[in-house]
DNA sequence: CTTCTGTATTAAATATATTAGTACAGTTAA
DNA sequence: TTAACTGTACTAATATATTTAATACAGAAG
């Protein structure tokens, strides 16, 4: 389910984090679904639980998940996250890799027709 | 010219490297220009040489800048960079963007129309 | 020769990340 | 109720990363 990578310099919650968003937005965890318990990622990771609750605690904070006291944690369903401030997030990244596209020059068509490609593969929600 | 943010949980040399690649993608500074010495700008920021020394041996290893031993540090010419291992962190930092775009229902269009406009601000070197 | 440049090194100090252990409050099921 | 699970919080100790400090060397420029 989770791979770590401790060589990697990012730290371990880091990478914890950036799997389960990813896990999150490629639909391979759904809504509302029940993430692994912080003792039990924990013991799958041989790691301290400490380092689970950091991370869980800022996905929660990003809004990616929420947690219910002695239930567990789970995956906030799409509709639900407080999306635009997120967004602005992306834009703000997304535009900081394409000024550099450009300043190594590939072409905006590249550019797009890589973006539709990804649009058409799992966009079938979004496709307005 | 540089402004540092010390709150910023960031460290100062991330920050240095960050600002400086701006400044070269926007063109800002030109091919072959000279940039501040190690301790020239470790005296604007007030900082400790060593500092600036990590950030500008980064950014000569990813490309961005070129060193000449006692004469100082400069602009490597957009034509020189070894592009590709560039464009294809790019290119996954697109992807893993453009995902959670999706992801969040922001429509391909909007996307589509704002790298456009991207492009078009100053893409004139690269719009083919 | 003097002053500037990049580069390198070592040591100390500070900040951040991780582990370890413990505790509390609430849920669930036996 | 009891037992086992949940999230959450906290402190302390350790490990790693970052930053500062102080030097030093080699080459370029005036």
């Amino acid at each position: 389910m989770f791979q770590l990578n401790l060589k990697d310099h990012s730290p371990l919650y880091q990478q914890i984090k950036e799997q389960m968003k990813t896990m999150i937005i490629s639909g391979a965890l759904k809504a509302d679904e029940k993430i692994p318990s912080v003792r039990e990622l924990a013991q799958m990771l041989t790691i301290n639980p400490n380092t689970i609750q950091k991370a869980y605690k800022e996905l929660e904070q990003e809004g990616f998940i929420y947690s219910i006291r002695a239930k567990g944690s789970f995956v906030t369903p799409r509709d639900n996250i407080l999306k635009e401030v997120r967004i602005n997030e992306l834009m703000t990244n997304l535009e900081k890799t394409v000024r550099e596209l450009i300043y190594v020059q590939v072409p905006c068509q590249q550019v797009v027709l890589y973006i539709k490609k990804l649009y058409a593969e799992e966009g079938s929600t979004a496709d307005d």
